[in-house]
DNA sequence: GTGCGTGCAAAATCTTTGCATACGC
DNA sequence: GCGTATGCAAAGATTTTGCACGCAC
């Protein structure tokens, strides 16, 4: 299946956001966005794997600042934090492409693959109402193990 | 028909276990193991948990054996390791009652409640077939705001 | 110029590990 | 008694934070 990458609107929706609350766009914070963004949806990063690839094109950046930036993009919901395994947390792009992606991770080598299904979102969602909750999001994680693994 | 009320010890099914692997059960296995059950099987605890519980019963264990029991009782398929949310992993029970359950979460007191669901594993496995993987296990994570926190 | 953001290093968490001793079997 | 398990403390790994300086606006 071929998703044909779409452009996105001129004024950086980040800067916008940004600059409502008071806040600045900075170098620093553009890498990191663009680094998602050119690395696409599916990908997965830990703070460390962001580091690296950004010192790796010459851009100066130091990893508190990662960390920092990594809690700013999700709290605006520009990006999304996973739990997947050990080894620190990863994360990744939000699209409105994908709006209902899971996980389905192989536990012996890690690999990952996402799939949709809109039967997840249904089940989460008279989960949450049926104890009272108001739903935020659904996440299936699918631990398995893939066809090189077994 | 009535015998003589003698109590023949039965081996728990950890100790036959690790019997079988040439390995001991010991005053701390027996207590985290024990904590676990008496709890019940919809308690998610952190080791910090653990050893402050275990530690209030005038049980004398370190934080490096707690570590290594639940590593060793998740490997034996005692217990399951969640990663819910911050703050450290958490160990819940595996029980045999509940192949099948998942987690409701509140994202502000952390709150958690469980579900089952029948139409998730089903989901699970068909997506682990579509990508040639073999399924172990589905969970899915409902994020929401529980009553009180909204 | 104001005050948010960054880099640096130290601190805080959480978890693992080396080694000598204790103890289950 | 043999060899695994434990306790302790130190080391590792990951993430956060205090502070002075730099830079976006």
């Amino acid at each position: 299946m071929v998703a044909s990458p779409r452009y996105i609107a001129l004024p950086s929706p980040l800067e916008n956001e940004l600059h409502q609350k008071g806040r600045r766009m900075t170098p620093q914070r553009k890498k990191v966005l663009s680094l998602f963004q050119e690395l696409g949806s599916g990908i997965h990063l830990s703070a460390e794997e962001i580091h690296y690839k950004l010192t790796q094109t010459n851009t100066k950046i130091s990893l508190a600042t990662i960390y920092r930036t990594l809690r700013l993009l999700v709290t605006m919901g520009f990006l999304n934090e996973l739990e997947l395994s050990e080894g620190g947390h990863r994360f990744e792009l939000l699209s409105d492409e994908k709006p209902d992606h899971h996980h389905l991770i192989c536990v012996r080598c890690g690999r990952t693959e996402e799939f949709e299904s809109a039967q997840v979102l249904q089940t989460g969602k008279s989960a949450a109402e049926k104890m009272g909750f108001k739903l935020i999001e659904s996440t299936l994680n699918v631990r398995a193990l893939c066809p090189s693994c077994y």
